[in-house]
DNA sequence: TGAACATATGAACAATAGTTCATATAAGTA
DNA sequence: TACTTATATGAACTATTGTTCATATGTTCA
């Protein structure tokens, strides 16, 4: 492979900017609780006592995986008296996490 | 949500293992270094030297990301003569990185 | 066989990410 | 207003991951 060849490579791999969102969204579904959350939320909105109880987590724990997912936005909050409401951010990220959903029930069997 | 509620949802979620083996493979697309590998063989076979120019990194970061990419089975190798050649695994893998080059470009704009 | 090229690997170190503990904030309720 | 419940956050610690350096393995070619 020559040098010409090698540049238009180069050329078409995504910016250094979009790269670095995917990894990090990548990398947020790589920790087996944020996964699971977005796997429930895919199911509808929970708050976050539902969350740890549903998980068997510490509030602590659950509250920084949701801090992580809630910056990356791949979920938003909407407050409910007390309680805040956890939700799928958009169409986007339903669409990522329904895939996930069916390839586990593929590897499941 | 009651306990009967909470315990419903625990089995909506995907076994341990299942759940293992997803998120390896999220944490493999989490390092900027191997998505573009993906994406790079995305476009065709290639051989670790094609790959770390390309790329612009080191022969040894570049032959760890493969070996990493190669234990998850996201990528496979091919002989051939003095150089080893790599590509995506199967279908699945391509229809991901596929996803993730969609998305790219969407992003891009 | 020896030299050059292509690739892999282990170990050490550096950087990142996850977890826990203590504490803070905020809303509802008595 | 004080108390309880619900959630968030920072700091410290631990674990995981990535990178580099040195070296090993395997292939071709003279």
């Amino acid at each position: 492979m020559d040098e010409a060849a090698i540049k238009a490579m180069i050329h078409r791999l995504p910016s250094e900017q979009v790269l670095n969102r995917i990894c990090q969204t990548f990398g947020a579904l790589q920790c087996t609780t944020r996964l699971q959350i977005l796997l429930l939320l895919q199911l509808g909105p929970l708050c976050v006592t539902d969350i740890e109880n549903i998980l068997g987590q510490s509030q602590s724990a659950i509250s920084h995986s949701l801090r992580t997912l809630r910056q990356l936005d791949l979920v938003r909050t909407k407050r409910e008296g007390r309680f805040t409401v956890y939700h799928l951010a958009d169409e986007h990220v339903s669409v990522l996490v329904e895939m996930c959903q069916k390839h586990a029930k593929e590897m499941e069997s």
